[in-house]
DNA sequence: TAAATCTTGACAAATCTAGTCGGGATTATA
DNA sequence: TATAATCCCGACTAGATTTGTCAAGATTTA
């Protein structure tokens, strides 16, 4: 399973462009960069990844930038960390069932359904969704939730 | 968010232990590692911290072996997951939402959404679940469903 | 032309994973 | 008691991955 925090930089890339979004408007990366705290070369990178996926669309030279290519409520947070990281795939065997000696092992099934649930749940969340909930809800801890043993 | 083999493995050699575990005996972990295919002193370590997580229990010298402390209907895949690589965490911060110079970032709410989707997924699912193939009790009632935020 | 931006490919430091290794402690059995 | 099988422990490491950096170029606006 990956999401590290090249998936997270890119969302929150995004989620600033969104916000920042007048009309038609580009924005460059360096001032998504500053705002974000983040180091701009990296973000080229990504945003290269993104630009291909055709989640954003650039636009060179002075007053140039990205901007999305399709509403924030019609591009979701799975499709922007599939972009720069891959499919996420929690199974071993990126779901051959070839994980165990040519068959599938024990566990297989189990984080195929995992794969599912997280798959479910990122795919089912708008750009838009995300600034939503953050506009209005506070949250409690994950550790709140977190129980071992 | 940390899933990786040494979760798997874990997870996988749990099985192995509860299909094979008749009555009180230990089983030992050359028979495990055979059977899994999986290298000896790489379950020593994770065995190891299965134990000192209580969900283990071993015996020394011949005969010896580990078994599993609680029946396998009262074992969760989130704690197996957890006693080997440290609570599963989506977020940047670790959930002191002080992601962004100081505050939570624009994503911070997403990531503390999807740590509970996986977490409540892997809580509900014993490791009886995993060897019936049962679905989760999760999986019967998506709108129990805690979510943060 | 000058400056700001995107575009690209290669490279590199730091971190993490997936183990290995050598020794020690404990215990059943002969 | 001797032996062998097992668990127990800490330290180490090669390789992969992540997280970037860097240099040079292409495009566009003013």
């Amino acid at each position: 399973m990956r999401l590290t925090t090249k998936g997270k930089y890119a969302v929150t890339a995004l989620l600033d462009l969104s916000l920042h979004q007048s009309g038609k408007e580009f924005t460059s990366l360096s001032k998504i960069a500053t705002r974000q705290d983040m180091p701009i070369s990296y973000l080229e990178q990504l945003f290269r990844n993104l630009r291909k996926a055709g989640i954003v669309e650039a636009a060179r030279g002075p007053t140039g930038g990205y901007r999305l290519s399709r509403h924030s409520s019609e591009i979701n947070v799975s499709e922007v960390v599939a972009s720069v990281e891959g499919a996420m795939d929690a199974t071993q065997c990126g779901g051959t069932a070839d994980c165990h000696a040519g068959t599938r092992c024990l566990a297989h099934n189990l984080w195929s359904e995992l794969n599912s649930q997280v798959d479910n749940f990122l795919i089912n969340k708008s750009l838009e969704d995300v600034i939503a909930n953050k506009r209005s809800s506070l949250d409690r801890k994950p550790k709140d939730l977190i129980v071992t043993g």
